[in-house]
DNA sequence: ACCTGTCGCGGAGGCAGCCTCCGTTTCACT
DNA sequence: AGTGAAACGGAGGCTGCCTCCGCGACAGGT
């Protein structure tokens, strides 16, 4: 009742400008200080208090997976990019490295990311995005096996956890680019087919 | 001054009760909640107040590095052992493996752990223990490569790294043993020397 | 333009954990 | 037993989490 035209309950003004306000402030601190920022200094950069805050977004998580919205939509396209690359091989390693990117947007961010995927209760608002990863992870594994250039025991999930771990490792600051490079090297050695198959 | 035979300061009673009475207490407390664990509990279950706990142990790494000894002592004790195999692979396989244990002891580990690596400054209590398993991760990594065993392009700080993030992914709960199988088979096959050198 | 019901706002406040400071107690040595 | 020094421990200040509810602002109707 009381529609003019579009469907669902009016939205305030009010609502939306201090939903806009928590997400740009949750972003900047999230950027600043990591995801285990304190949500009252969100809040009051925000201008809002924290009772409205928590009605926005009821959980850390909640807040934290709104914020990545951008972010998963970014990541997204370049998965579409990447698609059109042809060779399976390259493909999987840029896609690899776009994912360790979006774990590493800010610092703490892999510790909910995994423990949303754990979760089997739908409760967290991050499962969704993270099991769409792994789906998709799990589509470039597929690919790249059928062109005989990633082993056959390696599983999509194995090469999310290993980009988790990359971008948690990076997280940490005890470690330098080289160091890293290294690592993705190893990853990748290890999930490559050694021989080509006959 | 004022000694009966034993060097430096008299040690009272109390000191060395509550001592053993906090370590005790911290263990229990850090098995079943993790590292992050409330130090007052720790306190309280130790029948002593916050101000002894924290006389005794200015920081909570301290705490932890001193509840680490026992266990830094027994990896030190496999550390021969496995020195003894004479096999440079199979050696610095156990090595890595012993390691990962170590880094799970207690849930959430691997956090502090990676702090102290990036610490230069030698206040942190856990800095120790850690350059000593990079050092002597690197000595495994060295023979194995004299053995053609390992590629040259990885060094030991790598399968430091490696073995604490398997052990972080663990630690998070998200994964099964089976998955983390795969993940050590990916990081062992992928710093492994793919053909025999001549 | 005003009225009115509803929904959102925001801050006070309860809770938990961190860490410190200092009056009191306990210890060891004489 | 007496005494000085050192350790004890808890109260208290601080920060952050989260909730609850009286107040205020907004949207729709007249």
């Amino acid at each position: 009742m009381s529609v003019k035209g579009q469907r669902g309950p009016r939205l305030r003004a009010d609502v939306q400008r201090n939903r806009a306000a928590l997400l740009e402030a949750a972003q900047r601190h999230f950027l600043r200080f990591g995801v285990g920022t304190s949500l009252e200094a969100v809040a009051k950069e925000a201008g809002v208090g924290p009772g409205t805050l928590y009605r926005h977004f009821p959980t850390r998580e909640a807040l934290l997976a709104a914020v990545l919205q951008t972010r998963s939509e970014e990541l997204m396209a370049r998965r579409a990019e990447i698609a059109q690359l042809g060779d399976a091989s390259r493909a999987l390693r840029h896609w690899l490295r776009a994912m360790e990117e979006y774990f590493s947007a800010f610092s703490g961010l892999p510790e909910p990311l995994m423990a949303a995927a754990r979760a089997q209760e739908p409760g967290n608002p991050l499962t969704l995005p993270c099991d769409l990863l792994i789906t998709t992870t799990e589509e470039y594994v597929r690919a790249a096996q059928l062109a005989g250039h990633a082993r056959a025991s390696v599983t999509g999930y194995d090469l999310f956890l290993a980009a988790v771990s990359v971008a948690w490792i990076k997280g940490t600051g005890a470690t330098d680019e080289e160091s890293l490079d290294r690592l993705r090297a190893l990853v990748e050695s290890g999930y490559r087919e050694r021989e080509n198959p006959a």
